[in-house]
RNA sequence: CGCGGGGUAGAGCAGUCUGGUAGCUCGUCAGGCUCAUAACCUGAAGGUCGUUGGUUCAAAUCCUUCCCCCGCAACCA
């Protein structure tokens, strides 16, 4: 079985933030969980390097833009290897596998591209068309006087995919996630489309429109191709859409509709499968405002990791919202979630139930002859990664994550009600039946967490002598064995 | 009348489709336990479910009036 995730490929006009560490995880969650469950996967991520944007960025720089290129995908590069990202294939679209991808592609769809005007403000000072958003009293963003200003451009059908596009969206409910999203989507289509300006010619920084001179391809099918040229596209066109039709292209709220419109519609025209579904996370502000340079609230991901720990990262943004809705960083919030849910609830009780252990000498003596009330325990634990996957299907990370501490905290109730340390003092054999129920629900658990934090799932599988490889150990039944010691797996923040 | 989402305990949310004692997390207060990272477990207080009128034996849930908040509304990566 085939599995495909990818992340947007990051525009690097700026630096990486907690937005792109976010996208960027979200995905390996998905990623990871589908590989622990015996999927074949493909998780791309990479950077999108074209546009007037780079090429000023680089004159600014005093840099060869080629060369600017390489050190700003680096920093996204890094910023996977901070956050863990365990994608298989990273790509940059100045790659010549990526030009090849992308020609071929407009190719493809040539019989639906025209050759017209492109009329627009123009704001000389940044050599760029602004939008009519942007501009105030005449006046673009870089503080230029704007100018209209027409120019030869290729044209891409779109009017032409409105019913087809509005056919499939109600033909697939779940193409578009969240619901919300999806109906403004359909909102927009519904509202009529126009034509897409698809090529610029006032700049060279970017992939060349086959068979036309000065033309460079604008934007959509340079940048959205990346998904197709990752998985092998144009070369291997079987494998490749043996991966599509079942990839989830996880994106930013602002570009749902580059994705969830333009995209489908170039495949469309080139006659490709469409992928499964597109998922647009929401927006993170920052101790409850919008995050600006100015306010100088941006949340770096290097800063947070260092400060917090990267576990500990990766299970705040997940848990904190409901993936798909906006939500806040705060100190207060992140510091929190640290404490109560990981170092108390997750933390304690990997802890307790394995300290006490070693305190009975370090072996582990399994006997799954349970009573009752360990059988419930043990059918609960048996049970979790089945109740995951659904969820996981439909890309609800702060549900799985929840479900996973309902295990928790039926765990930590089981200790207390069945007092251990009781047994232990009157050397009752159920003392080996309600260990052994637990470690098997720790064992659980640290499965749920693995996609999550894998480096916190791996302190536990070797606390407990497992592989943590694949779903499929969870069958396994403890043997009699010698467990090494624990230590403490969060440590509260202050 | 552009389209859509939302207004439920101090905070953040679920419940609304398929009417029937209003639920979760955090916060507050009280109790239990002592294995464990002063962690864990239990209980209590706290809501006229935005507003108006209606349907019904019964409405957070269905219909209706009005008010408020937030997205989207095309070239924005």
């Amino acid at each position: 079985m085939k599995f495909c995730v990818t992340t947007p490929i990051y525009y690097i006009n700026g630096e990486p933030h907690i937005g792109h560490a976010y996208a960027s995880t979200a995905a390996d969650i998905l990623a990871r969980f589908k590989r622990l469950d015996g999927y074949e996967v493909h998780f791309s991520t990479g950077t999108d390097e074209h546009g007037i944007k780079v090429a000023r960025s680089a004159e600014k720089a005093q840099m060869e833009v080629q060369a600017f290129s390489d050190v700003m995908s680096k920093r996204f590069r890094d910023m996977s290897s901070l956050m863990k990202i365990s994608y298989d294939d990273f790509i940059r679209t100045t790659e010549d596998r990526h030009i090849k991808a992308s020609q071929k592609l407009w190719t493809m769809i040539e019989k639906d591209i025209y050759k017209s005007s492109y009329k627009g403000w123009y704001d000389p000072r940044d050599e760029m068309f602004v939008n009519d958003s942007e501009i105030v009293n005449g006046i673009a963003p870089s503080g230029g006087k704007v100018e209209w200003m027409e120019e030869e451009s290729y044209f891409f059908k779109l009017s032409a995919y409105q019913d087809r596009l509005l056919d499939y969206y109600e033909s697939h409910p779940d193409f578009i996630l969240p619901q919300s999203r999806r109906n403004e989507i359909i909102s927009f289509v519904r509202s009529g489309l126009k034509d897409l300006c698809i090529s610029r010619s006032k700049f060279s920084w970017g992939i060349p429109v086959p068979n036309a001179e000065n033309h460079v391809m604008y934007v959509w099918i340079d940048a959205l191709t990346n998904y197709l040229t990752s998985l092998g596209f144009p070369n291997d066109i079987e494998g490749a859409e043996s991966y599509f039709r079942e990839c989830i292209h996880v994106v930013g709220k602002e570009i749902l509709r580059f994705h969830a419109v333009y995209w489908p519609a170039f495949l469309m025209a080139a006659g490709l499968p469409l992928p499964k579904r597109i998922f647009a996370h929401g927006w993170w502000t920052s101790e409850g405002q919008k995050m600006s340079k100015s306010i100088g609230n941006v949340v770096n991901p290097f800063e947070i990791v260092e400060k917090y720990g990267l576990d500990c990262v990766r299970y705040f943004m997940m848990r904190e919202v409901r993936f798909g809705e906006d939500g806040d960083f705060s100190v207060e919030a992140i510091k929190k979630r640290i404490s109560y849910d990981l170092a108390n609830d997750l933390g304690n009780l990997v802890q307790r139930v394995l300290a006490f252990i070693q305190k009975l000498g370090g072996h582990m003596i399994p006997d799954y002859n349970f009573s009752d009330e360990e059988k419930v325990l043990f059918d609960h634990s048996r049970k979790l990664i089945g109740k995951l996957r659904p969820l996981m299907d439909n890309q609800d990370l702060s549900n799985a994550l929840s479900t996973i501490w309902e295990l928790v905290a039926e765990s930590n109730k089981f200790v207390n009600d069945q007092k251990p340390w009781e047994l232990a003092k009157q050397n009752d054999p159920k003392l080996y039946r309600v260990l052994t129920a637990l470690c098997e629900a720790i064992k659980s658990i640290a499965f749920g967490i693995a996609p999550f934090m894998p480096d916190t799932a791996r302190k536990i599988f070797d606390f407990i002598n497992i592989e943590g490889t694949s779903f499929a150990e969870i069958e396994d039944k403890f043997s009699s064995q010698r467990f090494p010691k624990p230590v403490p797996l969060f440590l509260k923040s202050e």
